[in-house]
DNA sequence: GCGTTTCGGTACGCCGACGTATCGATGAGT
DNA sequence: ACTCATCGATACGTCGGCGTACCGAAACGC
């Protein structure tokens, strides 16, 4: 009965008024994520998260139980993939483009992924949302841009070379800044595409 | 005056007597890492490795004054490159070897180094001594490697891969477990870098 | 406009870990 | 064999963050 609820976020949920709007909480989450990405996971509080966005610490536990399922719901809403769009009809260019995009974000995706590697340790569902909002999206998207590259006949479809590529990426992206102290930004990304991974596939410039 | 100290490990510290023999400080650091591994740097207490080691928290603390000093040393203790003695005068079997032996421990480095990635923004010495202990030494030693094959000439010294190779290797030993759940053990790697690695630098098999 | 719900602010209880202090026991050096 | 520093054990003070409870105030539904 009643059942005509006319375009609510919720479709029932008669009395579920909060005052939390959905920019409001985007607005939590881009905070937590900003003190996690610049003091780790253990170091983020509640309290100066709730400082920060001056709102209450009771107002944070009212909408989320626990800080681990705090930051996993900011996870989730960030999931966004990097890549969504590229489809040139060339594998070198697509890789390139997806270079260039990770590289644009991989300053920001890096410090997140360092400062939550311990904790996803001791809570399965923050690892299920870093996975789903860093990892999973891109990776995906990356072996789409693989395939249709094989299926273009670009590559051989059992060149030995194509299993490694996402690892490769994802590697190299966080790797640089542990090794030289800088971000691996596009233009080194895309550098190493060119030099590193297209002349294994055999896509070699003229 | 009394300055005929036969041979202890201190020549001078007149009254210097510790119990704790060197066996007995590495049993120390053991604990505490494979703690670390385990659990990730915050959630490692001096009272459970006390506990794991049979010995007082007060014994540690008289030998490291802060926890954080404590895994240093640790660290430091555990230094050691896994390419020492590689070089067999031929690149690609050099690179194959020490992707053998990275590949062996590749296990226990990556679960320190993503138990440690957020504990060191907090402490530089920490940070400092993760760097010597699992990074700086198999870097430099790869880098070696490179170069030897560079100078016999097995590989154009402005090869534009070549400065990429040890941020993919080590990239690539750090991604595996994230993207496949799994370690990179030695047959993945050393298949890497056959697949992807010894292309790149024109070492291609018969 | 009025009631009710949620908001921001704050004070509180709780717990766990750090680091210190104390105490008998033990083992090394003379 | 004697002495004394160090050992293992434990109790304690301290601190900080989690999560809860309570308060006036403001805003939404009717």
């Amino acid at each position: 009965m009643t059942s005509q609820a006319a375009d609510g976020p919720e479709t029932v949920a008669a009395t579920r008024r909060s005052k939390i709007t959905p920019e409001r909480e985007q607005e939590f989450f881009d905070a937590v994520l900003e003190q996690v990405r610049a003091c780790g996971y253990d170091s983020v509080t509640m309290e100066g998260v709730a400082a920060s966005t001056r709102c209450s610490k009771a107002t944070l536990y009212r909408q989320w139980k626990t800080k681990p399922q705090f930051v996993a719901a900011a996870l989730r809403a960030s999931r966004q993939s990097r890549f969504d769009g590229i489809d040139s009809g060339s594998l070198a260019d697509d890789l390139r483009e997806a270079a260039r995009a990770a590289g644009a974000w991989s300053a920001k995706d890096t410090r997140l992924f360092q400062a939550l590697g311990h904790a996803v340790m001791e809570d399965p569902e923050l690892k299920k949302a870093l996975r789903e909002a860093l990892i999973d999206p891109e990776i995906d998207a990356l072996r789409q841009i693989l395939r249709r590259g094989v299926e273009r006949g670009e590559v051989a479809a059992d060149n030995p070379a194509l299993e490694y590529i996402p690892a490769q990426i994802f590697g190299v992206l966080r790797a640089r800044p542990v090794l030289e102290g800088e971000d691996a930004d596009p233009e080194y990304i895309v550098r190493f595409v060119e030099a590193a991974v297209l002349p294994t596939l055999g896509l070699t410039e003229t």
